[in-house]
DNA sequence: GCTAAAATTTAGCCTGCTCTAAATTGGATT
DNA sequence: AATCCAATTTAGAGCAGGCTAAATTTTAGC
């Protein structure tokens, strides 16, 4: 993901988000969601279970796991990240779909007392403008639901959870329709790969058409029975 | 400076400031400054030189200048590193001595766009919390007066117009005695290097005794008539 | 002007991380 | 069981930028 060569603590995340979503984080994963070939992957992998403690441990036909001590180096990660693209919407009047590249570079820089000062201006929050749970002080997660839209029944009434930040023009495309964290839809129907939506605008009903890709990044959970009491 | 390798950031930068306030910017003290052999200082003004457009001449005898492209790489460094600061101060609460290195850090990786938008939420600000002054979004610099505190007469009334960000230890004893851009000082009396002060404190006259490291880092001006109308 | 000291550059090496190309390994298919 | 394909690792090289040690150049002192 970024420009320059990945850092220590981008393995770390790519291998532990790469391990929850997928069950395991391979070699040839590794290398495409970092930008570098699978031969480098192999390199740091020797290099990070070489690392004292060790930070990884390679399963041999399964992939590479985070060892507690690479889980906590991901974790205080993922946590700036979140906080940061938090702050970046908040304080800085960014759009949530503008901040992942920018607090993709910040994650790096930023100081544990920075981090902690900027969760405290934020009053210590636990989800990031994209619907991820930040870590918290412990690094404990906080629990989350949500399944993939596509997966969801024609007819379902949703609540979107989270959006994946992975890719600029598929978030530019769900920001524009309103496909944000917090918005309710109905599955009105299907037609081959596209989905047809109803989002709820400010109470009225606004029909909404999304290809496999973009659909892909929305996951979901049962609307709640009242919207906004008001 | 950092405990990284520096950047190209970072060589520009030195350059520019020893240019200014040294008058030249040799091998030897681009190495004492940014922590490297003079060795490796000149393998990096190679490769500066060499850059398209050049970002350094190389003056024989006189070391290194920034041409105009590196003074402007230079600038834009200085004012990422000086918003970041007031920043720090203003936003986050830290206290105005502990955010040289947090700004140390950030300024490498802060896009424009985030330049951009600290300096309006902080109201396009001219001086960080140093009293240095902050390069405009054109890259000018507001015009600073200021001679070191050493250079002053006995008995003058001053003003401290900036302190030096350079030494941590040095700006924590400021910070400690209250001695701040914007404070005023009159010097009361000399000893074998150190500087016997009185400091306005709230209308009261504080006495402060200072050591040559310190009053080396304060640049005063003379104090305006009237301080505080009410 | 000559010599000693200081500053600077050159030469050669090392580390970290990447890459390509070639070997290897494991699993799946027939 | 033999074969093939995909995944992975190894081998070897490059680039960036650091370092030390040795050479060179400047400056300074006499």
């Amino acid at each position: 993901m970024p420009e320059t060569s990945p850092s220590v603590q981008d393995y770390l995340k790519a291998i532990y988000h790469l391990a929850r979503r997928e069950g395991r984080a391979t070699t040839t994963r590794l290398a495409a969601v970092l930008g570098v070939t699978p031969a480098s992957v192999t390199g740091m992998l020797k290099r990070l279970m070489a690392e004292q403690p060790p930070l990884v441990v390679y399963h041999p036909r399964r992939g590479a796991t985070v060892t507690p001590a690479g889980e906590r180096v991901a974790l205080e990660t993922i946590r700036r990240h979140r906080l940061l693209e938090l702050f970046l919407v908040r304080v800085l009047g960014y759009r949530w779909d503008e901040v992942h590249e920018e607090a993709e570079r910040l994650e790096h820089v930023v100081s544990e007392q920075m981090t902690n000062r900027i969760a405290q201006l934020l009053g210590e929050p636990a989800f990031d403008p994209h619907g991820h749970p930040i870590p918290d002080r412990k690094l404990a997660l906080p629990a989350v639901q949500g399944f993939p839209l596509a997966q969801a029944e024609v007819g379902a009434r949703l609540q979107v959870v989270s959006v994946s930040d992975g890719d600029a023009a598929v978030l530019r495309r769900l920001a524009e329709v309103g496909l944000q964290p917090g918005a309710v839809v109905r599955v009105a129907g299907r037609t081959a790969g596209d989905h047809l939506l109803s989002l709820a605008i400010r109470g009225r009903a606004q029909p909404v058409v999304i290809g496999p890709a973009v659909a892909a990044a929305v996951f979901v959970a049962p609307a709640p029975e009242m919207t906004e009491p008001a």
